[in-house]
DNA sequence: ATGTGTGAAGTACTTCACAGCC
DNA sequence: GGCTGTGAAGTACTTCACACAT
């Protein structure tokens, strides 16, 4: 089943478009932060301001979630942390499997944002032998061969995959087989998954090129304008100028939520 | 328009959409694969496969770039890859300073990805004295206090920010007061850049909530179903509880690098 | 024949702007 | 008066489908 279109049934609530979808955490980050500092109330137009984004999205965004508002005052933080929460699915635990502790799988391990918030490392899996035991952030890496039987002993639905590229793939299929449904795939792979499979990726050297064609275009835009910037210059302040322009567009204003605290990241 | 004469020629990069440079380094990857592998041309459905898109979305894509396929046989993959590279800016080397050498930027440091492509890490900085002068990945770690100097003197426009959170902002100030154009932040945090600095967003945190929400989606639509999935069964469990109304008590704490969970909230 | 290049149609997302409730 | 919630308008992106070059 599911093959082909997965048609909404226009079951009025359940059609949260995915750019609302993708923008829940960030709220959720702003507002936990509001919570910490016992701010009880928020308007659409400060959480707006804290999570990066224009109000009217913020508010468009909750109207899918329902109406948690009120008129005249704004949302009520710790309400909506709750609601937030758990339509993401955080208000239950999500133990989570990383496999492929090299220098990237162990800093994940390591990263606190991941027990935070529902995340739980179920298990670190790893491929060398000599790996095996040894302990990483705390938990001891265990062997490739025993993927299957960790997945199901813990009901483990997300995997990691921090493996070389060319593992990936074959990871990514035991994984599935094994009972896995959502993939966070960090090696430079496309992989590819049965229907009904999840798979988002993390991309650095992606991230870099997209910011190189960014780059690239303001050193002709300076170049044309007459301006010399070895980009070692002062900077300049051309805001008024670029507004009608439809050129790199604030597209990268998108951003990580705002503070809350960190994790540990060691120094 | 019978001639292109007054017209915009479109063979000019004349407002590519984001979307399709965010995917130009995906054709990118899969061309130099072929190329690796001595193939002469490809066809748009072949590398659309390769690229994991579909075949129109590419043609369209790359009718932004100029038509540089050749009807009824398919693309030159060397001249492609060399097209694309220089759209993307890759024909130009890209210095690159990471800043927070934890964990993450060690492991940053060390992915070998970096390296190919243009990009050259330049240079580590950290904020720990202590840190100073070790090399990490055969690069000696500078501290902070070198940070302008170091931009400077190698010219660089594009920081990738490792740090915690709390240090992010300020960092991201620095970087780009001393010339910096394009970040690309590892932080969970929302950085306010001033307008011409791009900022691109990894986030951990948000990429597996995103995962969950669809996961319990899933796993509701299999409940409503009746159908029952082995690896997924043992979770289920616990899931099944979730439609509680307990306000109180949410496990979307805060994070804790380990160890205490603030039981009681947020807060 | 075959496979590109592209208008046109379709879909998804964003922003506007204002009615309605506090 | 202030601020949410939302139709309507606007913009961005995707997919279709086919003319046209080789």
């Amino acid at each position: 089943m599911a093959t082909g279109r997965t048609h909404r049934p226009a079951t009025r609530s359940r059609g949260i478009p995915e750019a609302t979808v993708a923008r829940l955490p960030l709220y959720l980050r702003a507002l936990t932060a509001l919570s910490e500092r016992s701010v009880p109330t928020v308007s659409s137009e400060e959480l707006a301001a804290a999570a990066g984004v224009n109000s009217a999205k913020l508010r468009k965004d909750f109207s899918y979630l329902g109406s948690y508002g009120t008129r005249g005052v704004g949302y009520d933080v710790e309400y909506l942390v709750y609601q937030i929460s758990r339509e993401l699915g955080l208000t239950q635990d999500w133990p989570v499997v990383i496999v492929g502790i090299g220098n990237l799988g162990a800093a994940l391990a390591n990263y606190g944002g991941f027990a935070s918030r529902g995340f739980r490392v179920a298990a670190l899996i790893d491929a060398d032998p000599a790996m095996a035991g040894k302990p990483v952030a705390g938990i001891p890496v265990q062997h490739t061969d025993e993927l299957e039987k960790i997945i199901q002993d813990e009901g483990v639905s997300i995997g990691v995959i921090a493996t070389p590229a060319g593992a990936a793939q074959q990871v990514c299929e035991r994984l599935v087989a094994a009972g896995v449904t959502s993939i966070l795939n960090f090696a430079p792979t496309v992989l590819s998954v049965p229907d009904g499979v999840d798979v988002r990726k993390v991309d650095l050297s992606i991230e870099l090129q997209i910011l190189a064609f960014h780059e690239q275009r303001k050193a002709g835009e300076l170049a044309a304008a007459g301006t010399v910037v070895p980009a070692v210059a002062a900077r300049q302040e051309s805001a008024a100028v670029r507004r009608g322009t439809a050129v790199g567009q604030e597209s990268v204003a998108d951003q990580g939520p705002d503070g809350d605290v960190p994790a540990v990241m060691p120094t």
